[in-house]
DNA sequence: GTCTATATCTCGATAGAC
DNA sequence: GTCTATCGAGATATAGAC
């Protein structure tokens, strides 16, 4: 069974994805949580900038697993990638276009103005980069060409979040899913290359 | 001279870059373009939502205004992407990580919530993609690769914005230039080889 | 732990004098 | 066109009964 506490973080993590930190009020979430403001306080001593910051953890934990639960069963890293941003895609349309990345616009409404929230939203990013790091890493590629390819995948993602999502179209997903899934497969061959020379 | 009116709609697209749209109150654009809240209503009569369809629009245009200022004294398309990234990491770093895309954070505020501030992001995306576009076809590529990298570009950017003003690093910045830079030079040398071989 | 009531503030918006 | 005063609603946060 679900907490008051789970149901508080749960519900602020889903209305900061589609209407971002500053919009959420914390009547609202108490109300589609139902719970009491009282409740919320009680768990939360420290308000709005303390339930925001779990949240945000919670929203990149949940979203985090979607890289090892897409990857581990495609057939290669290029067709894992591919796979993602179509998941994406599909996702959005299927939501009406409202759930894209669960951080990205609390990451830009607070980077400026609460530092607290802004290094929970950074600590997310790079736990994601680490783990799409680690799934170049077991394809063949040297830990630093790794990290370049997962930064400019999950780079290409939000960008095509933000078009997509303000055009209500999924081109940008598309044609984002399918320069990055290029990329990877062009580095892969050539490391390949490169490994067969040096022999 | 710049009228009251100017002053309302710059000093509302420099917030709304900063901070995003919900959380600029009006009291403060007021404030901080010495005006009072009667002219701010007298220019706007539709009240927020207007003065921020305007400012998003203004910002569009003049950030568009970067493509040709940018692009055109480079020496080829790749160099400029390089330069458009190294620009922006460098302006980035200038501002403390306050100004990026002058529209991404809006963007992702209101996309589920007014229909009216979501399409004027999204003609202002269309006009980016549009100048880029341009761009690449006069160096020498079809059209719908050029939109496709034009796309890339954009999303990369976009996106790097987001990890870079969270980390407070511009790593990602550097990262998806260079590749965004790659692949451009890429499928230049690859359409190249596809008119010689068709001659 | 839950709930209600409320304090204080700021929001967007309006009215009307000048 | 400019300015002040103010409205009603909603914001975050707190106090205290149960």
């Amino acid at each position: 069974m679900q907490t008051t506490r789970d149901r508080l973080v749960e519900v602020s993590s889903d209305l900061f994805r589609r209407q971002g930190y500053v919009a959420s009020g914390l009547k609202q979430i108490a109300a589609e949580a139902d719970a009491q403001i009282g409740s919320l306080y009680h768990f939360f001593p420290g308000g709005k900038s303390e339930l925001g910051a779990e949240a945000i953890r919670r929203s990149g934990a949940m979203y985090g697993m979607l890289i090892p639960a897409v990857f581990d069963p495609a057939p290669d890293v290029a067709a894992a990638v591919r796979d993602f941003f179509a998941g994406a895609a599909e996702h959005l349309v299927e939501t009406n276009y409202a759930d894209a990345c669960p951080i990205a616009t609390v990451a830009l409404e607070v980077s400026s103005t609460s530092d607290g929230l802004r290094r929970a939203c950074a600590e997310v990013f790079e736990s994601w980069i680490a783990a799409g790091t680690e799934r170049f890493v077991a394809a063949g590629l040297p830990e630093g060409i790794a990290r370049q390819l997962a930064i400019g995948m999950l780079t290409a993602l939000e960008g095509a979040f933000v078009l997509a999502r303000a055009a209500r179209d999924t081109e940008a997903l598309r044609i984002a899913g399918e320069l990055t899934a290029s990329t990877v497969e062009r580095t892969l061959a050539e490391h390949l290359e490169h490994e067969q020379s040096s022999r």
